[in-house]
RNA sequence: CGGGUUGUGGCUCAGUUUGGUAGAGCGCUGCGUUCGGGACGCAGAGGUCGCAGGUUCAAAUCCUGUCAACCCGACCA
């Protein structure tokens, strides 16, 4: 596949920088702090208009239907068919889902002057679904996938780091609509190959995911990641492809036993925290084994015992005990629990024991003795206390085995570009939306929802591809192909020569922008690089002279005189072979690549 | 919603402690000199100092209230 896949063959109309509205910043804004935010800034690409809403300005409104085309492009090739929903939704739709009430503040509200409720989309499973119900009607019709590429809205409680995480954005989702699970899963599986190849296109560095699926429900689910300092979420990855959210990776863990002869109360005064029983002990917190207690939603009490060295995952802890919420420190003494000395030996009866699995493989352990500054080791499951459940507790950490691999896993911080969940039938059986399938029964749809957040998906190409000068867009996405700067513009030496380079090179489906303002050389440059065009071409007196101009590539910062021959006959070659038919294929910059090789 | 910080020309900020008629740099307009990596000189334009009250002869500065933005934590493409 071409790097150039926007580019359509033939000449594209040049672009002359002194028309385009892209007022550049010499300082950093103020109240901007991650690179992709300063920079889509500071290029003139974007502009604040409230927190966490933005304008986008002619170079990144150029760089958006890029990526909004590329999305398209991968949503087409999996047959998918492009609709355009409202953003204003009516509010009884979200009644019937239950969502009105579920989905609480952040749904913006809003009312009519009939005084009719309705909402700002911020996603639209509703629509679709109110949409299909009453025209889907046969398996035969199935399966159906349709997509949009539209604003939503999120009133989050902090819009932050610009087009990460704002309150306005745009999104392309897609809704597929199964007879089956086999066939929501080829359709999901679909929809994954192209989100990975989307993220490909884009220039992205990144993983795809398991995940939790949060509130839009379902079970399956994965998400894909850019990999950034910047990305708000945390994962754990392995050489052998295996990536995970740590908020729902599962967690294999690798407790270390301290070794004891048998069970052995021992005096640990002044300890109260994992930590300082570690210390005190001399052993690492991964010989230890941490006690929580708390009640599930049907009051029952609930002790989980976990390596001293992890963390309790809550997302897990509510499959193992719906509802569950820790006890208070009053409600512990209530109970005659000892919070800093809690252990599984001598818990007061009635209460279920849950332990991680990892800590099957290891025995004794150390643990709270449930009296105030005491601990035992060498606490034998089985022996002196019963194990009611055996289950993935914990967040996973760097350092765990790969559940794939057995390989100790890394961490990185990620954006989460994308997601793909396999929404089964909640939508579908809360508003009625049936088919008549092959045995001639009546079935709720089985759905897949797919998102991309396309503003989000932009701001995360440039936390990967920017230095010091600015943004590197990659060839695919940049808001134009080649930038050629004519370091003078009033004389009929530089500009004609630029004028002519610029035809020629867009002549062959390059975009080209000449940066004709009548500005010094400096600024020129500066702005080239801030703004990221790929590949620069300097025209300048002294240049013409030796019969050369300057060619910059901004992703490996190359820097070379090029003949203006050699560049012209190139160029020419290139065009005829276009014309008389020759598959000569135009990979973006690699073309150019070879004039610094 | 808790914690922290900040609101002063388009942008970045000083001035606030100790009240006394609003400043700098960048940007903008004009003229001139410059002209291969964000030039220089001269002359200009542009600000109810977030907003509302209050104290005072006098408030950007002190007091009260309020609004907004940003950063750190719990939600999410």
């Amino acid at each position: 596949m071409s790097i150039l896949s926007n580019a359509n063959p033939g000449e594209k109309p040049i672009i002359y920088m002194s028309e385009v509205y892209a007022p550049t910043l010499k300082e950093d804004p103020a109240d901007a702090e991650i690179a992709s935010h300063r920079l889509l800034l500071r290029s003139g690409m974007i502009r604040k208009m409230a927190s966490g809403v933005y304008t986008f300005l002619p170079l990144g409104m150029r760089v958006l239907s890029k990526v909004e085309n590329i999305v398209r492009e991968e949503m087409n090739k999996v047959g998918a068919q492009e609709i355009m929903m409202p953003a204003l939704q009516p509010e009884e739709l979200w009644h019937e889902s239950g969502r009105w009430d579920d989905y609480g503040p952040e749904l913006m509200r809003l009312i009519d002057r009939h005084d009719h409720g309705f909402c700002l989309g911020p996603t639209h499973e509703e629509l679709i679904t109110a949409l299909v119900r009453n025209e889907l009607k046969s398996y035969k019709q199935l399966p159906c996938t349709l997509y949009q590429i539209q604003v939503k809205f999120r009133d989050e409680i902090r819009p932050r780091f610009g087009l990460l995480r704002s309150r306005e954005f745009i999104m392309k989702d897609a809704y597929s609509f199964n007879a089956d699970q086999e066939s929501l899963q080829q359709s999901y599986d679909d929809m994954s190959r192209a989100y990975g190849t989307i993220c490909e296109r884009c220039g992205l560095d990144y993983r795809p995911v398991e995940a939790d699926s949060g509130q839009i429900g379902g079970k399956v689910t994965t998400e894909f990641m850019a990999l950034a300092d910047a990305g708000e979420a945390e994962l754990v990855h392995c050489a052998c492809g295996y990536a995970a959210n740590t908020e729902a990776g599962a967690c294999i863990a690798h407790p270390t036993v301290y070794e004891a002869q048998g069970l052995e109360k021992i005096a640990t005064p002044g300890v109260h925290t994992i930590e300082e029983l570690a210390a005190f002990l001399d052993i690492p917190e991964s010989s230890t084994v941490k006690t929580l207690v708390g009640q599930d939603g049907e009051g029952n009490l609930v002790a989980f015992f976990i390596p001293g060295d992890h963390e309790l995952n809550e997302i897990k802890v509510e499959r193992e005990a719906p509802g569950f919420l820790f006890l208070t420190d009053e409600e512990m003494e209530a109970h005659g629990l000892h919070k800093g000395s809690m252990g599984p030996v001598g818990l007061p009866e009635g209460i279920r024991i849950i332990a991680d699995a990892s800590l099957r493989a290891v025995s004794p352990w150390v643990v709270g003795a449930n009296e105030d500054g005491f601990h035992y080791v060498g606490a034998q499951p089985g022996r002196d206390f019963t194990v009611d459940a055996w289950a993935d507790l914990c967040i996973v950490a760097v350092g765990d085995d790969c559940p794939e691999c057995g390989a100790p896993l890394a961490g990185a911080r990620g954006i989460e570009v994308s997601q793909v969940f396999q929404l089964g039938t909640k939508y579908s059986e809360a508003m009625g939306a049936c088919f008549m399938a092959e045995d001639g029964t009546e079935k709720p749809f089985i759905m897949g929802c797919y998102g991309v957040g396309v503003t989000r998906t932009l701001a995360a190409i440039v936390e990967q591809h920017n230095d010091e000068h600015g943004i590197m867009w990659p060839m695919s996405v940049a808001p134009a192909h080649v930038c050629i700067i004519p370091l003078t513009v009033d004389d009929d030496e530089v500009q004609p020569v630029a004028e002519k380079l610029a035809r020629e090179i867009a002549a062959i489906g390059f975009e080209v922008v000449v940066d004709d303002r009548k500005e010094r050389p400096g600024v020129k440059f500066a702005d080239a690089d801030l703004i990221g065009w790929p590949l620069q071409v300097v025209v300048g007196k002294r240049g013409l002279e030796n019969g050369t101009v300057e060619a910059k590539l901004r992703r490996r910062d190359v820097k070379k005189d090029i003949s203006i021959d050699l560049l012209t006959e190139l160029l020419a070659s290139v065009r005829r072979a276009a014309k008389e038919g020759r598959n000569l294929r135009i990979d973006g910059i690699g073309m150019f690549d070879m004039l610094f090789d």
